[in-house]
DNA sequence: TCCTGTATTTGATATACATCAAAGCAGGTC
DNA sequence: GACCTGCTTTGATGTATATCAAATACAGGA
């Protein structure tokens, strides 16, 4: 029989744990570079020579390219404050955009493939990043088990945050794909300290439409909408959410009837 | 100005490159485990241990589950023969297919997580694979960064194919998404040692509707159009290629005008 | 060989969302 | 302050694709 299965959005609730990847200890070293330079798995004379093998802090401004598909020299990047975004090209020059990426997190992790690299990011606003040189990467993790395994859970979050991405995109309807965004970037937000409640957004209207599917003036619409029916305020680039769990409730079924959908699990 | 970017899809070129991964060695160990137990960075006797940590060729039958969320005990799936598809479910047990996976493919690469499993994997015909418990993976791996980092290469090559399947959830159009998805198919056959011009797809209809956000019913209309167009042969679940110029056109522009889409690029 | 359930195809209709077009609006510049 | 320029909103219309409905094909078992 079907057992209840545990929902991809219940996953949602767990990401604190997740991301404490992101926010593992804050006493400063050179720069604040929550997920890797201050790691508690390493010592301190470990941390040091991944420290120094990392350039700390530079200044990108807004529209600035991190990377280009072109670029051979290959870095990790942290984000240390402002964001980015990263997107794929196509033949036609075409883009998709694959995701959004704030302080803290690590950008570029699909590098280690030395598969051409397809993709490229961009800030949105004036941001400071560090970076380490590939190769220096993977002599220190050759050196170092437990900073290899962190990276693998770093990307394994990265693996489920697509697919996550894949179920909006194959599944949702337009205004579910804006309401999930926007509780996302809640949650995103909350994650980093700062409100869940008022936060801004970085990007543009045709960033937010690109990354969901969407045209620009959908979700134009669909801002304006839920403005209306007051579940949000958006000021500009400021979007204040004042009702949660209306917004929250685009995602589930408003259907009356409790017909069964998930399908009869036969396991081994 | 702009430089000519790579395209997202000039990465498929690059497949077999990275697909190496599938088949580094085929000089049989106790099965035939290609990604992992023949892998040649491991001395002998590291590969022995690595070997008598998996449990080898368990068979699985059309429909049974390699894993469901609430599963406690976590393995990594290496698949020795036949197929698979994975998918997520939300909370009203809508679900997605986030891959489908074949001969060589790696399952379950969100595991070393840790967080709440959303994911389940299903066989699509009778299949066998080898597995490994995650804690002893992690044991393993901790003293041979070696095999850390092909995770790692393993895990960026699924982050790049969770990227692609953003781009042709988010941009493309129906016509477009079942042409790519042979072209993959086709690719994908090819890499495991078979014909890239005949193949057979081991999923249902259904399944390739779910896996590229649309109806079952458009698939099947596409799929009828490519045959009437002579571009492909189907019988049943058995596909034949008969003009892949045509049909990876679907994928260009069929456009006369030479507009440049690609943004001006501003790098540091 | 027929039967039965499941998968697929085919046709008719509906609709969510894109596209086209134009007007507002803010922030920077002369 | 007036004028740009890029971004966003708003309205009118079109269309790709979903949905609904039903026929057909196939596989596996009696």
């Amino acid at each position: 029989m079907g057992k209840k299965q545990e929902g991809v959005f219940s996953a949602m609730q767990h990401l604190n744990e997740v991301t404490q990847l992101k926010a593992l200890d804050n006493t400063g070293h050179r720069c604040k570079l929550r997920s890797l330079c201050s790691v508690n798995i390493l010592s301190a004379s470990e941390r040091k020579g991944f420290s120094d093998a990392t350039i700390h802090n530079e200044r990108w401004d807004r529209g600035q390219h991190l990377f280009i598909p072109s670029d051979r020299l290959r870095f990790i990047y942290i984000i240390h404050s402002g964001s980015f975004k990263t997107y794929i090209t196509n033949i036609n020059g075409d883009t998709q955009i694959t995701g959004f990426y704030f302080q803290g997190d690590v950008i570029d992790l699909n590098t280690p493939n030395y598969a051409i690299q397809n993709n490229s990011a961009v800030a949105l606003e004036t941001s400071t990043v560090c970076k380490i040189p590939l190769a220096e990467f993977e002599k220190i993790a050759s050196q170092y088990p437990a900073l290899s395994h962190v990276f693998l859970k770093i990307m394994s979050r990265e693996i489920i945050l697509k697919q996550r991405m894949l179920f909006v995109l194959g599944k949702m309807t337009a205004e579910q794909k804006v309401a999930d965004f926007l509780v996302h970037m809640s949650t995103e937000s909350e994650s980093r300290g700062y409100s869940s409640v008022v936060f801004n957004l970085s990007m543009l209207r045709s960033d937010i439409a690109n990354y969901l599917g969407l045209a620009i003036e959908t979700v134009s619409r669909i801002f304006k909408n839920f403005q209306n029916k007051g579940i949000i305020s958006v000021e500009r680039h400021q979007v204040s959410i004042n009702d949660f769990e209306t917004l929250k409730s685009f995602l589930q079924y408003d259907d009356t009837n409790t017909s069964i959908k998930a399908a009869t699990i036969s396991q081994k």
